[in-house]
DNA sequence: CATTATTAGTTGACATAGTCCACAAAAAAG
DNA sequence: CTTTTTTGTGGACTATGTCAACTAATAATG
């Protein structure tokens, strides 16, 4: 762990090349008429639906306040629907409505298809090699991601 | 470019997987008592300084106001000083004070802190490999990130 | 060199995003 | 039952970022 200067400086590097790559993504998933964090939650309901709100507040680790006026505002859109859990009074179900599901189904699309443009000019070998290194990272660095920062 | 439903799932879990890892780094260089932009912009002075508001705008594509509000501020707070150019009264030519490069000291090792902590539990040979793999994917994703997307 | 176009920077007004705090209703724990 | 915790909401606020208009200085062009 001494001599790693030029290791870090090249990990920053890379840091600064990929937040640059994530958002560039996120400016084109957009394009939606909602935010980053609204497609987020949409994409999080669309998975894991049915849902209740602080299930997305703690995995998407925004705050309760913020997520409440969220939901309510794509509750008025007609991309979710609320129902009361009959076990629970506290809790609202959520599901994406199906005006909600075409939504949800575009941003996957739309984020596929960056993707597909971020590899258009590469070959099978090479896309190959980057899925590999990028499974590498996630395996090396997932463990202690939250843990030791 | 058929069967890769499953790569694009790789990818775009990786993405959030990183995105996440960049949003912890994020929190924690900070506690500077500067926001993220701030600290990208004296970043930024302290790598090129001495250099030019619109360097800044472009180079970190923040809006031209906003940076002239934020170069203000840290003005104020002593982080930078201006000197207007002699050889075109428009331009000022922004360098970091002493306080200044303190701050940017300081910003630099939390940093490197940072990416520390996260290879705290790798072996040297593990670290080699995130190393590659990061400059695998750079070098395929570099080329075409302003072209393609 | 006089006019026009560009560039650098600033300001006001506004929009968007996110946070903090206090609260009420329901449920769980004691 | 009483206390504590959980879920969700709303008010008030701060932070972050955007848009348009404007001045002053310089560069480009007829």
């Amino acid at each position: 762990m001494n001599n790693n200067k030029q290791l870090i400086t090249t990990i920053r590097q890379f840091n600064r090349f990929y937040a640059n790559i994530l958002g560039l993504l996120d400016q084109h998933v957009l394009n939606t008429g909602y935010s980053l964090t609204e497609a987020r939650i949409i994409l999080e309901i669309g998975f894991i639906q049915p849902c209740i709100a602080n299930q997305l507040v703690d995995k998407l680790t925004i705050d309760r306040s913020y997520m409440s006026r969220i939901i309510t505002k794509l509750s008025n859109d007609g991309i979710l629907s609320k129902e009361t859990s009959t076990t629970d009074n506290r809790i609202s179900l959520i599901h994406l409505t199906s005006k909600g599901m075409t939504l949800f189904n575009q941003l996957n699309e739309r984020s596929d298809e960056q993707i597909m443009k971020l590899l258009h000019d590469l070959s099978q070998e090479e896309i190959a090699e980057i899925h590999n290194a990028m499974l590498l990272i996630q395996r090396k660095l997932g463990g202690d991601l939250h843990d030791t920062i």
